[in-house]
DNA sequence: CGCTAGGTTGAATACGCTCAAAGATCGTGG
DNA sequence: CCACGATCTTTGAGCGTATTCAACCTAGCG
Protein backbone atom coordinates (compact mmCIF):
# COMPACT_ATOMS: atom_id res chain seq x y z
CA UNK A 1 0.00 0.00 0.00
CA UNK A 2 1.63 3.23 -0.93
CA UNK A 3 1.80 5.94 1.61
CA UNK A 4 -0.29 9.22 1.50
CA UNK A 5 1.75 12.17 -0.21
CA UNK A 6 1.74 14.45 2.22
CA UNK A 7 3.23 17.19 0.06
CA UNK A 8 1.79 20.42 -0.38
CA UNK A 9 -0.63 20.89 -3.60
CA UNK A 10 2.12 23.46 -5.16
CA UNK A 11 4.39 20.39 -4.67
CA UNK A 12 2.63 17.95 -6.44
CA UNK A 13 1.14 20.03 -9.07
CA UNK A 14 4.98 20.72 -9.68
CA UNK A 15 6.19 16.96 -9.74
CA UNK A 16 4.05 16.93 -12.68
CA UNK A 17 6.18 18.27 -15.36
CA UNK A 18 9.47 18.00 -13.60
CA UNK A 19 10.54 14.99 -11.15
CA UNK A 20 11.39 16.87 -8.49
CA UNK A 21 14.82 16.19 -5.91
CA UNK A 22 14.40 16.50 -2.24
CA UNK A 23 16.27 19.37 -1.96
CA UNK A 24 14.18 21.06 -4.57
CA UNK A 25 10.88 20.01 -2.98
CA UNK A 26 12.45 21.75 0.17
CA UNK A 27 13.12 24.61 -1.48
CA UNK A 28 9.47 24.52 -2.81
CA UNK A 29 8.42 24.65 0.57
CA UNK A 30 10.57 27.16 2.14
CA UNK A 31 8.73 30.28 -0.37
CA UNK A 32 5.55 29.05 0.81
CA UNK A 33 4.87 31.06 3.97
CA UNK A 34 2.71 29.63 6.30
CA UNK A 35 -0.77 28.44 5.39
CA UNK A 36 -4.18 30.42 6.57
CA UNK A 37 -7.47 30.55 5.79
CA UNK A 38 -9.99 32.63 4.25
CA UNK A 39 -13.60 32.72 3.80
CA UNK A 40 -16.12 32.14 1.42
CA UNK A 41 -16.79 34.81 -1.36
CA UNK A 42 -13.78 37.12 -0.45
CA UNK A 43 -11.89 38.43 -3.47
CA UNK A 44 -8.72 37.57 -3.56
CA UNK A 45 -7.74 40.58 -6.05
CA UNK A 46 -10.14 42.87 -7.06
CA UNK A 47 -10.20 44.65 -10.61
CA UNK A 48 -8.93 47.73 -11.12
CA UNK A 49 -6.68 47.36 -7.47
CA UNK A 50 -3.54 46.98 -7.31
CA UNK A 51 -2.07 43.76 -6.40
CA UNK A 52 1.04 42.85 -4.95
CA UNK A 53 0.55 39.44 -3.36
CA UNK A 54 0.79 36.00 -4.74
CA UNK A 55 -0.72 32.83 -3.52
CA UNK A 56 -0.85 29.39 -3.45
CA UNK A 57 -3.89 27.91 -3.11
CA UNK A 58 -3.58 24.95 -0.57
CA UNK A 59 -7.35 23.86 -0.56
CA UNK A 60 -10.36 24.96 -1.62
CA UNK A 61 -11.96 26.93 -5.00
CA UNK A 62 -11.87 29.99 -6.23
CA UNK A 63 -12.58 31.84 -9.73
CA UNK A 64 -11.41 34.47 -11.56
CA UNK A 65 -14.23 36.57 -13.54
CA UNK A 66 -14.75 39.45 -15.45
CA UNK A 67 -18.30 41.46 -14.84
CA UNK A 68 -19.64 44.03 -17.49
CA UNK A 69 -21.11 47.16 -16.29
CA UNK A 70 -24.78 46.03 -16.66
CA UNK A 71 -23.88 42.97 -14.40
CA UNK A 72 -23.40 40.12 -16.55
CA UNK A 73 -20.28 37.72 -15.15
CA UNK A 74 -18.14 35.89 -16.62
CA UNK A 75 -16.00 33.36 -14.90
CA UNK A 76 -12.57 33.39 -16.87
CA UNK A 77 -11.23 29.92 -15.51
CA UNK A 78 -11.52 28.06 -11.82
CA UNK A 79 -8.57 28.19 -9.60
CA UNK A 80 -7.77 24.84 -8.06
CA UNK A 81 -5.56 23.90 -5.29
CA UNK A 82 -1.86 23.66 -6.49
CA UNK A 83 -2.41 26.53 -8.58
CA UNK A 84 -0.53 29.70 -7.60
CA UNK A 85 -2.64 32.78 -7.84
CA UNK A 86 -1.58 37.03 -8.58
CA UNK A 87 1.52 36.15 -10.36
CA UNK A 88 0.35 37.71 -13.81
CA UNK A 89 -1.32 40.92 -11.37
CA UNK A 90 1.81 41.25 -9.06
CA UNK A 91 3.90 41.88 -12.69
CA UNK A 92 1.47 43.99 -14.05
CA UNK A 93 0.53 46.21 -11.02
CA UNK A 94 -3.03 45.99 -11.18
CA UNK A 95 -5.31 43.54 -12.51
CA UNK A 96 -8.55 43.52 -15.26
CA UNK A 97 -10.09 40.64 -13.51
CA UNK A 98 -11.65 40.00 -9.94
CA UNK A 99 -10.34 36.42 -8.55
CA UNK A 100 -12.92 35.54 -5.18
CA UNK A 101 -12.98 32.64 -3.01
CA UNK A 102 -15.63 30.00 -4.16
CA UNK A 103 -15.11 28.06 -0.74
CA UNK A 104 -13.25 28.57 2.29
CA UNK A 105 -9.67 28.49 1.05
CA UNK A 106 -6.26 27.48 2.78
CA UNK A 107 -3.52 29.49 1.13
CA UNK A 108 -0.10 30.25 1.57
CA UNK A 109 1.52 33.25 0.67
CA UNK A 110 4.60 33.61 -1.43
CA UNK A 111 7.29 36.53 -0.99
CA UNK A 112 8.21 37.20 -4.80
CA UNK A 113 11.60 37.61 -4.40
CA UNK A 114 12.05 34.61 -2.39
CA UNK A 115 10.73 33.04 -5.67
CA UNK A 116 13.44 35.14 -7.41
CA UNK A 117 16.10 33.44 -5.02
CA UNK A 118 14.94 30.02 -5.28
CA UNK A 119 14.98 30.34 -8.77
CA UNK A 120 18.58 31.10 -8.83
CA UNK A 121 19.46 27.87 -6.44
CA UNK A 122 17.41 25.88 -8.44
CA UNK A 123 16.69 26.57 -12.62
CA UNK A 124 15.15 23.27 -13.04
CA UNK A 125 11.61 24.92 -10.36
CA UNK A 126 12.26 28.23 -12.96
CA UNK A 127 11.13 25.89 -15.66
CA UNK A 128 8.67 24.01 -13.46
CA UNK A 129 6.76 27.40 -13.21
CA UNK A 130 7.46 28.15 -17.12
CA UNK A 131 5.67 25.74 -17.90
CA UNK A 132 2.54 25.76 -15.31
CA UNK A 133 2.60 29.60 -16.60
CA UNK A 134 2.24 27.90 -20.26
CA UNK A 135 -0.19 25.32 -19.18
CA UNK A 136 -2.77 27.55 -18.02
CA UNK A 137 -2.45 29.93 -21.35
CA UNK A 138 -3.43 26.45 -23.04
CA UNK A 139 -6.17 26.16 -20.23
CA UNK A 140 -7.86 29.98 -21.13
CA UNK A 141 -7.20 28.80 -25.11
CA UNK A 142 -9.41 25.65 -24.25
CA UNK A 143 -12.13 27.59 -22.30
CA UNK A 144 -12.31 30.10 -25.78
CA UNK A 145 -12.85 26.74 -28.33
CA UNK A 146 -15.54 25.89 -25.27
CA UNK A 147 -17.61 28.63 -25.58
CA UNK A 148 -16.80 29.87 -29.40
CA UNK A 149 -17.34 26.36 -31.07
CA UNK A 150 -19.50 23.90 -28.65
CA UNK A 151 -23.15 22.92 -27.40
CA UNK A 152 -24.34 23.50 -24.36
CA UNK A 153 -23.90 19.79 -23.59
CA UNK A 154 -20.72 19.41 -25.07
CA UNK A 155 -19.87 22.72 -23.24
CA UNK A 156 -20.89 20.80 -19.69
CA UNK A 157 -19.42 17.23 -20.63
CA UNK A 158 -16.04 19.38 -21.51
CA UNK A 159 -15.69 21.17 -18.31
CA UNK A 160 -16.89 17.99 -16.02
CA UNK A 161 -13.70 16.56 -17.91
CA UNK A 162 -11.39 19.13 -17.43
CA UNK A 163 -11.67 19.40 -13.62
CA UNK A 164 -11.49 16.14 -12.97
CA UNK A 165 -8.08 15.23 -14.70
CA UNK A 166 -6.53 18.85 -12.77
CA UNK A 167 -7.92 17.53 -9.97
CA UNK A 168 -7.36 14.15 -10.18
CA UNK A 169 -3.26 15.61 -11.31
CA UNK A 170 -3.34 17.11 -7.86
CA UNK A 171 -4.73 14.03 -6.05
CA UNK A 172 -8.25 15.64 -5.06
CA UNK A 173 -10.26 12.98 -7.55
CA UNK A 174 -10.98 9.17 -7.52
CA UNK A 175 -10.73 7.57 -11.07
CA UNK A 176 -14.46 8.79 -11.83
CA UNK A 177 -15.90 11.44 -9.26
CA UNK A 178 -14.49 14.10 -7.01
CA UNK A 179 -15.93 16.95 -4.57
CA UNK A 180 -16.89 20.09 -5.85
CA UNK A 181 -18.40 22.95 -4.56
CA UNK A 182 -19.95 23.80 -7.93
CA UNK A 183 -23.32 25.63 -8.23
CA UNK A 184 -25.24 25.68 -11.43
CA UNK A 185 -25.14 29.50 -11.43
CA UNK A 186 -20.90 29.20 -11.66
CA UNK A 187 -21.10 26.54 -14.03
CA UNK A 188 -23.86 28.93 -16.33
CA UNK A 189 -21.19 31.76 -15.82
CA UNK A 190 -18.42 29.61 -16.52
CA UNK A 191 -20.12 28.12 -19.65
CA UNK A 192 -21.69 31.26 -20.74
CA UNK A 193 -25.34 30.01 -20.58
CA UNK A 194 -28.30 30.87 -18.27
CA UNK A 195 -28.82 28.96 -14.97
CA UNK A 196 -32.00 27.43 -16.77
CA UNK A 197 -30.67 26.15 -19.37
CA UNK A 198 -27.21 24.67 -17.47
CA UNK A 199 -30.09 22.96 -15.31
CA UNK A 200 -32.18 21.55 -17.83
CA UNK A 201 -28.78 20.44 -19.82
CA UNK A 202 -27.45 18.80 -16.61
CA UNK A 203 -30.74 16.72 -16.24
CA UNK A 204 -30.27 15.35 -19.35
CA UNK A 205 -26.69 14.75 -18.97
CA UNK A 206 -28.16 12.75 -16.15
CA UNK A 207 -31.10 11.08 -17.03
CA UNK A 208 -28.35 9.53 -19.73
CA UNK A 209 -26.50 8.30 -16.68
CA UNK A 210 -23.55 10.19 -18.16
CA UNK A 211 -22.87 12.27 -15.39
CA UNK A 212 -24.51 13.41 -11.68
CA UNK A 213 -23.97 16.15 -9.40
CA UNK A 214 -25.19 15.53 -6.00
CA UNK A 215 -24.36 16.50 -2.78
CA UNK A 216 -21.48 18.14 -3.82
CA UNK A 217 -19.89 15.39 -5.66
CA UNK A 218 -19.71 15.37 -9.51
CA UNK A 219 -19.98 11.74 -10.44
CA UNK A 220 -18.52 10.77 -13.89
CA UNK A 221 -20.69 7.37 -14.87
CA UNK A 222 -19.64 7.03 -18.30
CA UNK A 223 -15.79 8.99 -19.31
CA UNK A 224 -15.87 7.56 -22.41
CA UNK A 225 -18.83 8.43 -23.66
CA UNK A 226 -18.50 11.82 -21.84
CA UNK A 227 -14.96 12.36 -23.87
CA UNK A 228 -16.38 11.33 -27.36
CA UNK A 229 -19.65 14.16 -26.81
CA UNK A 230 -17.36 16.99 -26.01
CA UNK A 231 -13.99 15.61 -28.10
CA UNK A 232 -12.34 16.32 -25.29
CA UNK A 233 -8.91 15.92 -25.95
CA UNK A 234 -6.56 16.16 -22.37
CA UNK A 235 -3.35 16.78 -23.90
CA UNK A 236 -3.92 20.37 -23.50
CA UNK A 237 -3.48 19.49 -19.55
CA UNK A 238 -1.43 17.05 -19.13
CA UNK A 239 2.70 17.85 -18.72
CA UNK A 240 4.72 15.44 -19.95
CA UNK A 241 7.93 14.53 -17.74
CA UNK A 242 10.81 16.56 -19.10
CA UNK A 243 14.18 14.82 -19.42
CA UNK A 244 16.55 14.43 -16.78
CA UNK A 245 18.31 17.98 -17.78
CA UNK A 246 15.99 19.17 -19.37
CA UNK A 247 15.76 22.88 -21.33
CA UNK A 248 18.02 24.53 -18.40
CA UNK A 249 19.93 26.57 -20.66
CA UNK A 250 16.75 28.41 -21.24
CA UNK A 251 16.34 29.88 -18.03
CA UNK A 252 20.32 30.05 -17.21
CA UNK A 253 21.94 31.15 -20.38
CA UNK A 254 24.36 29.00 -20.23
CA UNK B 1 6.92 67.77 -38.23
CA UNK B 2 8.18 64.67 -36.22
CA UNK B 3 10.24 61.87 -38.33
CA UNK B 4 8.64 58.42 -39.20
CA UNK B 5 9.20 55.97 -36.53
CA UNK B 6 11.38 53.36 -38.90
CA UNK B 7 11.97 50.81 -35.53
CA UNK B 8 11.04 47.64 -35.87
CA UNK B 9 7.35 46.42 -34.70
CA UNK B 10 9.06 44.22 -32.11
CA UNK B 11 10.54 47.65 -30.72
CA UNK B 12 7.62 49.48 -30.91
CA UNK B 13 5.55 46.94 -28.83
CA UNK B 14 8.03 46.93 -25.92
CA UNK B 15 8.20 50.56 -25.75
CA UNK B 16 4.40 50.38 -24.88
CA UNK B 17 5.59 49.23 -21.70
CA UNK B 18 8.67 50.52 -21.51
CA UNK B 19 10.93 53.96 -22.59
CA UNK B 20 13.63 51.98 -23.73
CA UNK B 21 17.42 53.80 -24.38
CA UNK B 22 19.45 53.50 -27.21
CA UNK B 23 21.42 50.37 -26.30
CA UNK B 24 18.41 48.67 -25.38
CA UNK B 25 16.82 48.98 -29.12
CA UNK B 26 19.96 48.31 -30.34
CA UNK B 27 19.96 44.67 -28.06
CA UNK B 28 16.35 44.28 -28.51
CA UNK B 29 17.37 44.54 -32.95
CA UNK B 30 20.53 42.17 -32.46
CA UNK B 31 18.08 39.34 -31.39
CA UNK B 32 16.11 39.51 -34.81
CA UNK B 33 17.44 37.62 -37.49
CA UNK B 34 16.98 39.19 -41.15
CA UNK B 35 13.17 39.28 -41.85
CA UNK B 36 12.47 36.84 -44.44
CA UNK B 37 8.75 36.28 -46.26
CA UNK B 38 6.21 33.59 -45.85
CA UNK B 39 3.02 33.55 -47.92
CA UNK B 40 -0.48 33.77 -47.07
CA UNK B 41 -1.94 30.12 -45.29
CA UNK B 42 0.99 28.71 -44.04
CA UNK B 43 1.24 26.95 -40.89
CA UNK B 44 3.99 28.76 -38.68
CA UNK B 45 3.26 26.05 -35.87
CA UNK B 46 0.98 23.02 -36.39
CA UNK B 47 -0.80 21.51 -33.21
CA UNK B 48 0.72 18.19 -32.47
CA UNK B 49 4.45 18.88 -34.00
CA UNK B 50 7.44 20.06 -31.90
CA UNK B 51 7.52 23.86 -32.41
CA UNK B 52 11.70 25.28 -31.41
CA UNK B 53 11.51 28.38 -33.43
CA UNK B 54 10.44 31.77 -32.07
CA UNK B 55 9.76 34.78 -34.57
CA UNK B 56 8.98 38.08 -34.00
CA UNK B 57 6.33 39.28 -36.85
CA UNK B 58 6.94 42.38 -38.32
CA UNK B 59 4.41 43.01 -41.39
CA UNK B 60 1.03 40.78 -41.89
CA UNK B 61 -1.72 38.75 -39.68
CA UNK B 62 -1.81 35.32 -38.54
CA UNK B 63 -3.98 33.89 -35.65
CA UNK B 64 -3.50 31.09 -33.77
CA UNK B 65 -7.00 28.02 -33.78
CA UNK B 66 -8.02 24.94 -33.13
CA UNK B 67 -9.84 22.50 -34.99
CA UNK B 68 -12.18 20.19 -33.65
CA UNK B 69 -12.09 16.50 -35.07
CA UNK B 70 -15.58 17.37 -36.92
CA UNK B 71 -14.10 20.41 -38.25
CA UNK B 72 -15.15 23.43 -36.42
CA UNK B 73 -12.76 26.14 -36.43
CA UNK B 74 -12.19 28.23 -33.64
CA UNK B 75 -9.65 31.68 -34.00
CA UNK B 76 -7.86 31.85 -30.31
CA UNK B 77 -6.50 35.32 -30.98
CA UNK B 78 -5.38 37.69 -33.98
CA UNK B 79 -1.46 37.89 -34.31
CA UNK B 80 -0.53 41.35 -35.49
CA UNK B 81 2.79 42.83 -35.88
CA UNK B 82 5.20 43.42 -33.04
CA UNK B 83 3.68 39.92 -31.67
CA UNK B 84 6.33 37.04 -30.60
CA UNK B 85 5.20 33.78 -31.71
CA UNK B 86 6.37 30.39 -30.47
CA UNK B 87 7.24 31.33 -27.56
CA UNK B 88 5.05 29.41 -25.10
CA UNK B 89 5.73 26.74 -27.65
CA UNK B 90 8.94 26.43 -27.63
CA UNK B 91 8.81 26.17 -23.64
CA UNK B 92 6.11 23.60 -23.81
CA UNK B 93 8.16 22.01 -26.42
CA UNK B 94 4.93 21.19 -28.42
CA UNK B 95 2.11 22.83 -28.58
CA UNK B 96 -1.99 22.23 -28.75
CA UNK B 97 -3.23 24.60 -31.19
CA UNK B 98 -1.65 25.68 -34.83
CA UNK B 99 -0.65 29.46 -35.74
CA UNK B 100 -1.42 30.09 -40.07
CA UNK B 101 -0.75 32.73 -41.60
CA UNK B 102 -3.33 35.43 -43.16
CA UNK B 103 -1.93 37.10 -45.33
CA UNK B 104 2.25 37.05 -46.52
CA UNK B 105 3.63 37.79 -42.99
CA UNK B 106 7.22 39.53 -43.06
CA UNK B 107 8.38 37.96 -39.49
CA UNK B 108 12.37 37.74 -38.52
CA UNK B 109 13.34 34.63 -36.38
CA UNK B 110 14.47 35.06 -32.69
CA UNK B 111 17.54 32.87 -31.15
CA UNK B 112 15.72 31.87 -27.87
CA UNK B 113 19.52 31.44 -26.47
CA UNK B 114 20.29 35.02 -27.43
CA UNK B 115 17.52 36.46 -26.45
CA UNK B 116 18.60 35.01 -22.68
CA UNK B 117 21.90 36.51 -22.97
CA UNK B 118 20.39 39.86 -24.50
CA UNK B 119 18.36 39.43 -21.01
CA UNK B 120 21.22 39.24 -18.59
CA UNK B 121 22.79 42.61 -20.13
CA UNK B 122 19.55 44.18 -19.98
CA UNK B 123 17.02 42.84 -17.57
CA UNK B 124 14.37 45.93 -18.20
CA UNK B 125 13.70 43.93 -21.54
CA UNK B 126 12.97 40.95 -19.82
CA UNK B 127 10.24 42.71 -17.93
CA UNK B 128 9.42 44.01 -21.23
CA UNK B 129 9.41 40.86 -22.45
CA UNK B 130 6.89 39.55 -19.27
CA UNK B 131 4.74 42.18 -19.53
CA UNK B 132 3.72 41.50 -22.80
CA UNK B 133 3.27 37.88 -22.05
CA UNK B 134 1.04 39.49 -19.60
CA UNK B 135 -1.04 40.99 -21.89
CA UNK B 136 -1.54 38.50 -23.93
CA UNK B 137 -3.04 36.38 -21.00
CA UNK B 138 -5.83 39.32 -20.30
CA UNK B 139 -6.15 39.17 -24.30
CA UNK B 140 -7.39 35.59 -24.01
CA UNK B 141 -9.23 36.69 -20.67
CA UNK B 142 -11.20 39.43 -22.65
CA UNK B 143 -11.91 36.87 -25.52
CA UNK B 144 -13.39 34.79 -23.37
CA UNK B 145 -16.02 37.00 -21.98
CA UNK B 146 -16.44 38.30 -25.72
CA UNK B 147 -17.29 34.94 -26.60
CA UNK B 148 -19.49 33.75 -23.03
CA UNK B 149 -21.39 36.81 -22.01
CA UNK B 150 -21.34 39.33 -25.98
CA UNK B 151 -23.51 38.80 -28.05
CA UNK B 152 -22.84 38.98 -31.93
CA UNK B 153 -23.97 42.41 -32.58
CA UNK B 154 -21.25 43.38 -29.47
CA UNK B 155 -18.71 40.58 -30.39
CA UNK B 156 -18.30 42.54 -33.61
CA UNK B 157 -18.29 45.70 -31.89
CA UNK B 158 -15.72 44.90 -29.51
CA UNK B 159 -12.96 43.06 -31.59
CA UNK B 160 -13.15 45.72 -34.03
CA UNK B 161 -12.60 48.00 -31.22
CA UNK B 162 -9.64 45.75 -29.90
CA UNK B 163 -8.11 45.21 -32.98
CA UNK B 164 -8.03 48.93 -33.70
CA UNK B 165 -6.34 49.46 -30.55
CA UNK B 166 -3.74 46.86 -31.08
CA UNK B 167 -2.52 48.11 -34.74
CA UNK B 168 -2.20 51.94 -33.44
CA UNK B 169 -0.08 50.54 -30.70
CA UNK B 170 2.20 49.73 -33.82
CA UNK B 171 1.50 52.41 -35.97
CA UNK B 172 -0.65 50.35 -38.15
CA UNK B 173 -3.79 52.15 -37.53
CA UNK B 174 -5.15 55.85 -37.75
CA UNK B 175 -7.43 57.66 -35.98
CA UNK B 176 -10.79 55.70 -36.57
CA UNK B 177 -9.44 52.65 -39.29
CA UNK B 178 -7.03 50.58 -40.36
CA UNK B 179 -6.22 48.00 -42.89
CA UNK B 180 -7.02 44.70 -42.64
CA UNK B 181 -7.16 41.54 -44.15
CA UNK B 182 -10.31 40.44 -42.27
CA UNK B 183 -12.71 38.54 -43.68
CA UNK B 184 -16.14 37.31 -42.44
CA UNK B 185 -15.07 34.03 -41.95
CA UNK B 186 -11.97 34.89 -39.91
CA UNK B 187 -14.61 36.86 -37.99
CA UNK B 188 -17.25 34.28 -37.72
CA UNK B 189 -14.40 31.73 -36.45
CA UNK B 190 -12.87 34.30 -34.20
CA UNK B 191 -16.25 35.33 -32.50
CA UNK B 192 -18.12 31.54 -32.53
CA UNK B 193 -20.31 32.82 -34.93
CA UNK B 194 -21.38 31.31 -38.29
CA UNK B 195 -20.59 33.45 -41.45
CA UNK B 196 -24.23 34.02 -42.12
CA UNK B 197 -24.92 36.02 -38.95
CA UNK B 198 -21.83 38.08 -39.03
CA UNK B 199 -22.93 38.89 -42.38
CA UNK B 200 -26.47 40.29 -41.17
CA UNK B 201 -24.52 41.88 -38.15
CA UNK B 202 -22.05 43.66 -39.97
CA UNK B 203 -24.96 44.84 -42.08
CA UNK B 204 -26.88 46.36 -39.34
CA UNK B 205 -23.43 48.11 -37.82
CA UNK B 206 -23.20 49.09 -41.72
CA UNK B 207 -26.82 50.76 -41.73
CA UNK B 208 -25.94 52.41 -38.42
CA UNK B 209 -23.09 54.06 -39.45
CA UNK B 210 -20.78 52.58 -36.99
CA UNK B 211 -18.27 50.45 -38.61
CA UNK B 212 -17.78 48.96 -42.63
CA UNK B 213 -15.55 46.95 -43.69
CA UNK B 214 -15.17 47.84 -47.17
CA UNK B 215 -12.19 47.44 -49.90
CA UNK B 216 -9.27 45.64 -47.24
CA UNK B 217 -10.47 48.43 -44.67
CA UNK B 218 -12.28 48.57 -41.72
CA UNK B 219 -13.65 52.28 -41.03
CA UNK B 220 -15.03 53.03 -37.14
CA UNK B 221 -17.40 55.59 -37.95
CA UNK B 222 -18.59 56.20 -34.09
CA UNK B 223 -16.33 55.05 -32.07
CA UNK B 224 -18.10 56.31 -28.55
CA UNK B 225 -21.39 54.98 -29.68
CA UNK B 226 -19.44 51.45 -30.69
CA UNK B 227 -17.42 51.50 -27.47
CA UNK B 228 -20.66 51.65 -25.18
CA UNK B 229 -22.30 49.47 -27.73
CA UNK B 230 -19.40 46.58 -26.79
CA UNK B 231 -18.98 47.65 -23.37
CA UNK B 232 -15.24 48.28 -24.28
CA UNK B 233 -12.45 49.43 -21.57
CA UNK B 234 -9.25 49.21 -23.30
CA UNK B 235 -7.16 49.67 -19.99
CA UNK B 236 -6.33 45.25 -20.72
CA UNK B 237 -4.47 46.58 -23.59
CA UNK B 238 -2.75 49.71 -22.48
CA UNK B 239 0.07 49.38 -21.15
CA UNK B 240 1.35 51.94 -18.58
CA UNK B 241 4.56 53.14 -18.43
CA UNK B 242 7.18 51.65 -16.25
CA UNK B 243 8.84 54.18 -13.53
CA UNK B 244 12.71 54.96 -14.88
CA UNK B 245 13.67 52.02 -12.47
CA UNK B 246 11.09 49.37 -12.43
CA UNK B 247 10.80 46.27 -10.73
CA UNK B 248 13.77 45.29 -11.80
CA UNK B 249 14.34 43.49 -8.26
CA UNK B 250 11.87 41.09 -9.68
CA UNK B 251 13.73 39.13 -12.54
CA UNK B 252 17.46 39.84 -11.09
CA UNK B 253 16.60 38.89 -7.14
CA UNK B 254 18.73 41.72 -6.29
C1' DC C 1 -40.89 29.37 11.42
C1' DG C 2 -39.63 32.26 7.92
C1' DC C 3 -35.71 33.50 5.20
C1' DT C 4 -32.24 32.51 1.78
C1' DA C 5 -29.75 29.95 -1.64
C1' DG C 6 -29.99 26.56 -4.82
C1' DG C 7 -32.50 23.52 -7.88
C1' DT C 8 -36.52 22.37 -11.09
C1' DT C 9 -40.12 23.01 -14.48
C1' DG C 10 -43.35 25.28 -18.03
C1' DA C 11 -44.39 28.61 -21.64
C1' DA C 12 -43.25 32.09 -24.79
C1' DT C 13 -39.75 34.36 -27.25
C1' DA C 14 -35.46 35.60 -29.55
C1' DC C 15 -31.03 35.03 -31.20
C1' DG C 16 -28.35 32.69 -34.11
C1' DC C 17 -27.94 28.49 -37.27
C1' DT C 18 -28.62 25.74 -41.50
C1' DC C 19 -29.80 25.30 -46.10
C1' DA C 20 -30.10 27.37 -50.36
C1' DA C 21 -29.27 30.43 -54.01
C1' DA C 22 -27.35 34.28 -56.24
C1' DG C 23 -24.23 38.43 -56.95
C1' DA C 24 -19.49 40.44 -57.03
C1' DT C 25 -14.65 40.40 -57.77
C1' DC C 26 -10.45 38.57 -59.33
C1' DG C 27 -7.01 35.58 -61.35
C1' DT C 28 -6.14 32.31 -64.87
C1' DG C 29 -6.14 29.42 -68.75
C1' DG C 30 -8.16 28.35 -73.17
C1' DC D 1 -10.44 38.38 -74.67
C1' DC D 2 -13.67 35.97 -72.49
C1' DA D 3 -15.12 32.07 -69.78
C1' DC D 4 -14.51 29.60 -65.78
C1' DG D 5 -13.49 28.65 -61.19
C1' DA D 6 -12.54 30.25 -56.72
C1' DT D 7 -13.34 33.16 -52.92
C1' DC D 8 -16.05 36.29 -50.58
C1' DT D 9 -20.41 38.62 -49.75
C1' DT D 10 -25.36 38.99 -49.53
C1' DT D 11 -30.20 37.67 -48.88
C1' DG D 12 -34.41 34.70 -47.88
C1' DA D 13 -36.83 31.09 -45.31
C1' DG D 14 -37.38 27.83 -41.76
C1' DC D 15 -35.76 25.86 -37.70
C1' DG D 16 -33.53 24.91 -33.19
C1' DT D 17 -30.86 26.10 -29.27
C1' DA D 18 -30.80 28.88 -25.56
C1' DT D 19 -33.02 32.90 -23.11
C1' DT D 20 -36.40 35.22 -20.26
C1' DC D 21 -40.01 35.32 -17.09
C1' DA D 22 -42.38 33.11 -13.72
C1' DA D 23 -43.59 29.98 -10.38
C1' DC D 24 -42.69 26.37 -7.15
C1' DC D 25 -39.81 23.09 -4.46
C1' DT D 26 -36.23 21.79 -1.15
C1' DA D 27 -32.81 22.06 2.43
C1' DG D 28 -30.25 24.58 5.71
C1' DC D 29 -30.06 28.08 9.12
C1' DG D 30 -30.94 31.78 12.41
Amino acid sequence: MPEPDQSSRLVRKLRISIRLTASEIRAIERVQGPARTIAADVDLITAGKRSRTVRAIEDGWACRYKLLSDGRRQIINFVLPGDIVGLNEYLVGESDYSVTTLTAVRVSSIAPRSLIEVFGGHPRLAIALAWSVARYESMLAEQIVRLGRRNAYERIAHILLELHKRLQAVGLASESSYPTPITQEMLADALGLSIVHVNRTLGRLRRERLVSIDDGRVVLRDVAALAAIADFEASYLLQRQLPPQPRAEMLTGS
